[in-house]
RNA sequence: GGCGCCAUAGCCAAGUGGUAAGGCAGAGCUCUGCAAAAGCUUUACCCCCAGUUCGAGUCUGGGUGGCGCCUCCA
């Protein structure tokens, strides 16, 4: 069954057809680095990891590249904060970029092209617009002519004479039309800048991404994507620079996650209610947030709060029981063959989570396919006779599933120390000798401990709290 | 003013016009020495009003209530 995906500028799920037979060429607007991440910076990084792991899945080789821009209005307001340099602050915070979205199980991109590392191109890229006359310089700053592109806002469905200017932003007086972007902007005295033929300054920030999407992937590229507040202006800025440059599309199919509200409200400094990827992971698992991001419809609106976490929590733990007592259950399992009711459950399950995956990705019934396993799995273990191989049957096809997803912690076999050895071994005995009293005192030392222990009809089983 | 999005059980969340998935929480039961885990059972007039249709959560129109974007916020 063929993948389709939403193309936000036609507005409709259509077929994936890679530009070249199995490749796909990815590129994912990244990170301002003037900052940690936050739960809503985490959207994008974790959906559009496991687009690019399901492709992968899929049997396509993809190159997939996300940008840092580092360096912007932020980051020199940020480095006079901290008494800095722009340099120092987008280092200190890519290495946090990288620390936090590989504690939250992020797979890195191909590759992480800097802004700083591509001012060249950048130059190049706004002087072939400026010759071709889409560009004008004016005062050190260059500018987009927008009123010779004709098709500007065909991504955002945004028609020009509608759209309000200066509403947010002053408009600069020296744009020729309020709508015009800055492409190159001149450095004021003391800021971090390029030369250029136009004098001293800094790339803005659309730019980057369309200098960069084509060095690196070219000049027509499958998949590009973001969140959805980046449709406007951003990557309409991007349609503009590059298709009036190249004269090809610049993407095939634009993909925009929905926001992250925080107790149903919009995540907002003046609200104070941010919330530091950093900061979560010390309190909540990976694979509890990935599971929560996955939860919802990647074009939905998504509510974070404690409930929320509460019941993502509380659901992976039915999906990690399942795994530990098959796994548990491998110990007494039989030789032969895996047995026919499994072969066909995990067969179905595997065809259904490829269909909703192929349905513009929809995680949260990929999930629901999940739980569709487990509920197939719990009986089965319970049986008196099971097969190693249906087990293994089992465990493969979750195994399958979180190569996607990547919801489920990687269980290594653990070793107890020998007190607690020692403890189980002594409640056991005090079971078989009906000393109940000491058996439930062992028992709760024990899950003070954070150890779990549970009697089954296999044996005892035990797993960390 | 323009362009859009959303509304399904206590909560979260899917849903190609053909009697409403899945998860969490709750209740009851089974298993268990007691628990845990697991299993079984149980919970929906799909925001409102019209219309199209043999049939509407799904399509159309109109409301109501949330929300986003409109030049550097994912």
């Amino acid at each position: 069954m063929a993948l389709k995906i939403y193309n936000t500028m036609t507005r409709a799920k259509e077929e994936f057809k890679p530009l070249e037979p199995g490749k796909v060429k990815m590129y994912v607007c990244g990170p301002t680095v003037y900052d940690y991440i936050h739960i809503g910076n985490a959207r994008p990084i974790i959906f559009f990891d496991v687009v690019r792991r399901y492709l992968e899945s899929a049997g396509y080789d993809v190159n997939y590249v996300v940008n840092f821009t580092d360096v912007d209005d932020k980051l020199i307001k940020r480095a006079a904060q901290m008494g800095t340099t722009v340099p120092e602050v987008a280092e200190t915070f890519i290495g946090k970029f990288y620390e936090d979205t590989e504690g939250l199980g992020v797979r890195k991109a191909t590759l992480n092209p800097r802004v700083t590392e591509n001012i060249d191109e950048i130059v190049a890229f706004i002087e072939g617009l400026v010759s071709k006359g889409y560009a004008y310089e004016n005062g050190g700053d260059v500018y987009f002519r927008t009123t010779k592109f004709a098709e500007y806002g065909k991504l955002s469905h945004q028609n020009l004479e509608e759209l309000q200017f200066g509403i947010r932003v002053e408009v600069d007086d020296r744009k020729e039309n309020p709508q015009d972007f800055v492409l190159w902007k001149g450095a004021k005295p003391g800021e971090i800048s390029w030369a250029s033929p136009w004098g001293e300054g800094r790339p803005g920030w659309h730019i980057e991404c369309s200098a960069m999407a084509r060095k690196y992937l070219g000049e027509t590229i499958d998949i590009h994507g973001g969140g959805q507040d980046l449709q406007f202006p951003h990557h309409e800025c991007e349609i503009a620079q590059s298709e009036c440059l190249t004269g090809h599309p610049m993407a095939n199919y634009w993909m925009h996650n929905g926001y992250i509200n925080i107790n149903n409200e919009k995540m907002s400094k003046s609200l104070g209610n941010g919330v530091n990827v950093n900061q979560l992971l010390k309190t909540i698992s990976p694979q509890v947030i990935r599971y929560f991001m996955l939860s919802a419809h990647y074009r939905n609106p998504l509510n974070f709060s404690e409930e929320a976490v509460e019941q993502a929590k509380n659901g992976l733990a039915r999906i990690e029981n399942c795994i530990a007592n098959l796994k548990h259950r491998l110990a007494n399992a039989t030789e032969g063959e895996a047995s026919e009711e499994i072969v066909h459950a995990a067969a179905e399950v595997q065809k259904q989570f490829e269909q909703k995956m192929n349905d513009d990705f929809n995680t949260p019934d990929a999930i629901t396919a999940v739980f569709e396993l487990v509920n197939a799995a719990n009986p089965y273990a319970q049986q008196e006779k099971v097969t190693k191989r249906s087990l293994e049957l089992l465990l493969e096809q979750f195994e399958a599933m979180d190569r996607v997803l990547g919801i489920l912690a990687q269980q290594e076999e653990e070793l107890l120390d020998e007190e607690i050895e020692r403890l189980i071994v002594e409640r056991t005995e005090a079971r078989k000798a009906k000393q109940w009293a000491r058996a439930d005192e062992i028992r709760d030392l024990l899950t003070e401990q954070g150890i779990l222990l549970e009697d089954t009809a296999q044996g005892i089983r035990w797993r960390r709290k």
